[in-house]
DNA sequence: ATTTAAATGTGACACAAGTCACATTTTTTG
DNA sequence: CAAAAAATGTGACTTGTGTCACATTTAAAT
């Protein structure tokens, strides 16, 4: 769950976009209650590509993620923010529990061929407010966002291109493939969106972290060659 | 709760930094869990400028801001980034919650006089997983902060500083100070950590907002001359 | 009240990073 | 397989915004 760094504010500086897996509460629940959701849900094939849910839309379900990878994001007119990067395993809309707003605060769209289960969110909300345990654990997926979005938000504000840019090569690296070496799914344009730069600016640190020895890049696979050396970079801002 | 406009994704260029009171969640104690909690709780006073917990220290307990006005923010060597303004009423510091990771994500301080109830956390955790009510309302307001921070997220990415400065003048007065004429309590490197803006670039934007008759200054003291004009820049970018 | 410190204000300057325009490559599609 | 569309790459240019240096005002301290 944590980096371990010797820097104590190391965790300010984690721009890292995904979560871990969740999936810890629905083993809190009981026969009965695992009966009751499965009866009230649906299970849905996307494609990659296909949008989800657009935000501002009703939104009536939380879902859980079988299979493939999404991204959540907000746009306005201009910009495109890619809030998560979501694997498979994890729990998407939980804050649209919120009572009196059931809408999206954000879009959904998959990146591979995908999986969801969707919840119907009034049956959710009727577990939660009866199983203390499932409540704790939603709690749990509750702060360990918060905290993420924290880290992120920190390095979005603060830190400039490179820094930027570097965090989200060890995040992908580390957290979405667990490998060195990976084939993006991602687009320049959408490693722009994450980083909040823009999409030549992206393209131009890329080649410079290759001139560097950083990274070795060959089409769309990317190999991490000197994470430390990101890491410095990300650190430094 | 909500801002009405009519631009779908309005929420989604809305910076506010302050949250409204959540006490609601209280009120879903029964009295032998009131008394349990106050058993645990110390009130502890703190004067204009006293910080009260810094970002990677142990967090043992959950808060509440019974009076006064707090900050939460984040730092690194070089940088602060202001997360929330937190107005009395409020819960702080529920990201502690999470199992395993009992260290403040941010640093705390007061900007006026404060007074702030300090409830043992394991005993917070104990009363979650007993009382579903008071877990479902704890989760609410987890949803609202969500919520929230998505929107600042934005905001403070994509929006260029006259847009994030415009945010924080209506945000001060709608929902700090709820008037159009305010005595602001915060520097302006207060306002420039708030809005991710230079000391410098802040002043100059107060300036030019004075000169184009949006707001009227006299030393702390802010007056909102054009709040449709100013809305109108925030929703620009 | 006088000194010290902190906050505010201003101009000059540098540079990071966005925008635009266009070439080239890769992928998708009919 | 050819054509169209999408993604990638590159250079020139502009501009927003941070930094630095310093003047001035306001607040705090002895």
């Amino acid at each position: 769950m944590k980096k371990n760094k010797t820097d104590t504010f190391s965790f300010g500086s984690d721009s890292c976009t995904v979560n871990y897996n969740n999936t810890l509460c629905f083993e809190k629940l009981t026969d009965e209650e695992i009966k009751l959701l499965e009866k009230n849900t649906v299970e849905i094939s996307y494609k990659k590509g296909d949008i989800i849910c657009k935000q501002g839309a009703f939104a009536s379900h939380v879902m859980f993620l079988c299979k493939g990878l999404v991204k959540s994001y907000v746009e306005n007119k201009n910009n495109t923010l890619l809030l998560r990067i979501i694997p498979a395993g994890n729990i998407i809309g939980l804050s649209s529990l919120l009572e009196g707003n059931t809408t999206f605060p954000f879009s959904l769209a998959t990146y591979t061929d995908s999986k969801i289960r969707m919840f119907d969110i009034n049956i959710f909300r009727e577990i939660i407010k009866k199983n203390p345990s499932f409540a704790y654990e939603i709690i749990n997926v509750f702060c360990e966002n918060t905290i993420q979005i924290y880290g992120r938000f920190f390095a979005m504000v603060h830190k400039q291109s490179y820094g930027r840019l570097a965090d989200l090569l060890l995040c992908l690296s580390s957290r979405v493939f667990s490998t060195d070496t990976f084939e993006l799914q991602l687009s320049r344009k959408e490693l722009a969106e994450l980083s909040g730069l823009s999409r030549e600016n992206v393209i131009r640190i890329l080649k410079k972290f290759e001139n560097d020895k950083l990274i070795k890049l060959d089409g769309k696979v990317v190999k991490i060659l000197d994470p430390e050396g990101l890491q410095k970079i990300s650190d430094h801002g």
